[in-house]
DNA sequence: TAGATTGTTAATCGATTAACAATC
DNA sequence: TAGATTGTTAATCGATTAACAATC
């Protein structure tokens, strides 16, 4: 539901994954907390909240968090992905090593100009005529989206109309699903590398400055 | 300070500018709370903590919330930008047209590997041995790393060695700057694409089933 | 047993919102 | 003036944390 829990929810999938190769078999609260950097006592919230319970002397189970937390997050269904537009960006994607090792599978890459078409990776590339039968046939719930700003609108609205249920989005313009509006179907994820970079600007440029000392200024008047 | 305060920063700034354009000359706090999806009361509390003052009845001037937000979000420093890390991924980001539109200048190119080190694209690249030089007398305070998640680490401490201060960072790893502890001089960005579709089968798995249930459930107890 | 850790409740904290006096 | 909108205070809301009883 909330984003900061749902990404607590794969760092503690993750580390608990480091753990078990690592041999450990039981690991307590205030460990996990550390390593992801919350209070103990958040860690064992969130366990209650997902029906995760521990030993009131040892700890938690690694074997079963690792159990629960595939189940939890989907782990035994396949994670399939597929991509629409595979130029520049796409194909790095597509080059992209972090899925290997995450366990997402690229499996389909489709796309609208034809010289794009071709299998010059080992993932396939198809004309974006394909991508209804492709994407019911495999049962694909999430895409991403690498096309140009200008495409990208029309390009959701055929993803969302074949049964894309949750699109990760790196055309340059910020992407809402209004066809069903508040009762979306779709989940949207904008990685909008402008506004990250004008992020960093804007904390750089008042990390020590000016801003940041009006603030406390203003703060002690209260 | 906090990350959303930021992110809606950015979103005022550009809606501001488009209203300009338009040829718009004020606007009210609700016109600007329906455009970024948040209440006119926040919109007006967010400008009275940045020191912009409307008009009790002519609501806020656009010319001036043009020049201020400029100001605020340091626009009018150059928006300069080297990459760490000219492969696949640090190319396409070469080529990125988000940038132009933002305004943000990728000024140089910089890699280990010679293979890489040429002028392909219209931004040059170098390499590692010229960052430092590069970076001090260009007064670069902001960098990207598209490099692979086994050189990231160190990639990082050497950026964060010759001056820079923010980092977005795009290798499949977590970084965090540890260097300088809780008071580190660099800001780090981490775009982790396997996570972010971690995110979205997460989300889209429990869109509307069991685990939303569980919830209710549980809530109804309390 | 004594010590340690869970699970949960109540307190805290911070961000957002509602409400309204001030005023253009 | 009457109506509309700001600026700010107090209330609300939700998430995090502290604290501690239960218990292994």
């Amino acid at each position: 539901m909330n984003k900061e829990f749902i990404l607590r929810l794969t760092k503690y999938k993750r580390l608990i994954h480091k753990l078990k190769s690592l041999g450990f078999e039981r690991v307590f609260s205030n460990n996990l907390g550390d390593a992801i950097g919350v209070t103990p006592a958040l860690v064992r919230k969130d366990f209650s909240t997902l029906h995760l319970s521990g030993n009131k002397r040892g700890g938690y189970n690694i074997d079963m968090l690792v159990e629960e937390f595939d189940i939890i997050l989907g782990r035994n269904s396949p994670q399939n992905v597929i991509l629409v537009g595979c130029g520049r960006i796409g194909q790095s994607l597509m080059n992209y090593p972090g899925f290997v090792s995450d366990d997402i599978h690229l499996v389909a890459g489709f796309d609208l100009d034809p010289i794009n078409v071709k299998d010059s990776t080992s993932i396939p590339v198809y004309g974006m005529d394909k991508l209804e039968n492709y994407v019911t046939e495999n049962d694909i719930k999430v895409g991403i989206i690498a096309v140009p700003g200008d495409e990208a609108s029309s390009v959701l609205d055929k993803m969302v109309s074949v049964g894309i249920r949750g699109v990760l989005n790196f055309a340059p313009v910020e992407l809402k699903c209004q066809k069903y509006d508040c009762d979306c179907p779709c989940v949207i994820q904008n990685v909008n590398i402008g506004l990250e970079l004008e992020h960093l600007f804007y904390q750089v440029s008042t990390q020590d400055t000016d801003f940041t000392a009006e603030r406390e200024v203003k703060d002690k008047k209260e």
